[in-house]
DNA sequence: AATAATTCAGACAAACTTGTCTGACTGTTT
DNA sequence: AAACAGTCAGACAAGTTTGTCTGAATTATT
């Protein structure tokens, strides 16, 4: 029996997961995280071993939380071109919500240089699902070319693109001028 | 008489260069820089006040070393789609170069989140610079429509895409995906 | 020659970092 | 009844962090 999903365990990872995205994850210490979960220090190493351990959880729960915001925001859309447009959509509303945080894999990968396997797998995990959505639309956009992969690769650059940009610029505009290009190429 | 160029305050700015670049900020400490400097702590607090301001000079720098890079890399030449296209493989170059570090003021803006105004504006600044170069040379490409900035900031999303997927991946073929994209919207 | 600017080595402060450990206290399962 | 899983508070270790300060030595300028 390994990781019981207790109250305690959520408790932990939820604020790590909104301590760390906020204020990035080196500049987030075990101790606050404890503090503000309101939990014991033991109880946090019970569950994750190693302040990495609690970072791929972390990476790994952002992904979830994305893909079900993205999954409830294109329901019952069938138009791959409409899915697509309202998935740079989601990310605005994401990122406003956010406090234009970015995206976290990319912002976990800047922090550590150095790449922990752990880390890294998952974060290329996440940004692979993310790929693998635009490469979806887009299969159903034209079933017949090799160019699917192009144009899912091209939308997905202008994703990252407008998140990074949102996040330095800390307004929407560049998801707008994403949104611009999208319309022309699609 | 303010801050003269010393040897000694190159050597600092030039060992803070590269170990918040390949490191990154928060994980690079003031000892590490003094020690692989080979100066003593005082000189650096002499000529820099804070490790704040230490960083708005690195980035100051970055800028200076990429705009060089860059310069030299499209020297004569005079066709703007062409310059464009340099650029990104000068992108590529500079990766290469500096192990996949991507963007240094992206990268910082990511790694903290509460922003001092002085880093802010300096990290801002350059990449309006960056921006204002595409521009230039849409500018240059259609001198008559008023379409010069969305496609000048589609391909800034494209170029910050890349290099941030680069940085992620740590291999070169997110760039050459932003190059087949600019081939054909070019 | 006298004054300024610059640099040195390193101690020090006060705070923080991750992780371990003790010892006790629950509740559940066997 | 015994064993186990889970949680608690907090001390502790060993190291790091930024920044200040002392006091002396060197270099440059006037």
């Amino acid at each position: 029996m390994t990781t019981a999903d207790t109250s305690v365990r959520r408790q932990i990872i939820n604020t790590a997961d909104r301590l760390f995205y906020k204020q990035g994850y080196n500049l987030t210490g075990i101790n606050q995280i404890i503090e503000e979960a309101g939990v014991a220090k033991a109880s946090l190493y019970y569950h994750f071993p190693s302040k990495e351990d609690l970072c791929v959880a972390y990476l790994k729960l952002r992904g979830e939380k994305w893909s079900a915001m993205l999954a409830k925001y294109i329901e019952g859309v069938s138009d791959p071109r409409e899915a697509i447009i309202k998935c740079f959509e989601c990310r605005s509303k994401y990122l406003l919500q956010n406090d234009f945080s970015g995206c976290s894999y990319i912002r976990i990968i800047a922090e550590m240089p150095q790449r922990s396997a752990k880390i890294n797998r998952q974060a290329i995990l996440n940004k692979e699902k993310q790929r693998l959505f635009f490469i979806e639309q887009v299969s159903k956009l034209k079933k017949n070319s090799s160019t699917v992969n192009d144009l899912a690769n091209t939308i997905f650059l202008l994703f990252d693109g407008a998140t990074v940009q949102c996040q330095v610029y800390r307004e929407l505009s560049p998801i707008e001028n994403a949104l611009k290009a999208l319309k022309l190429i699609l």
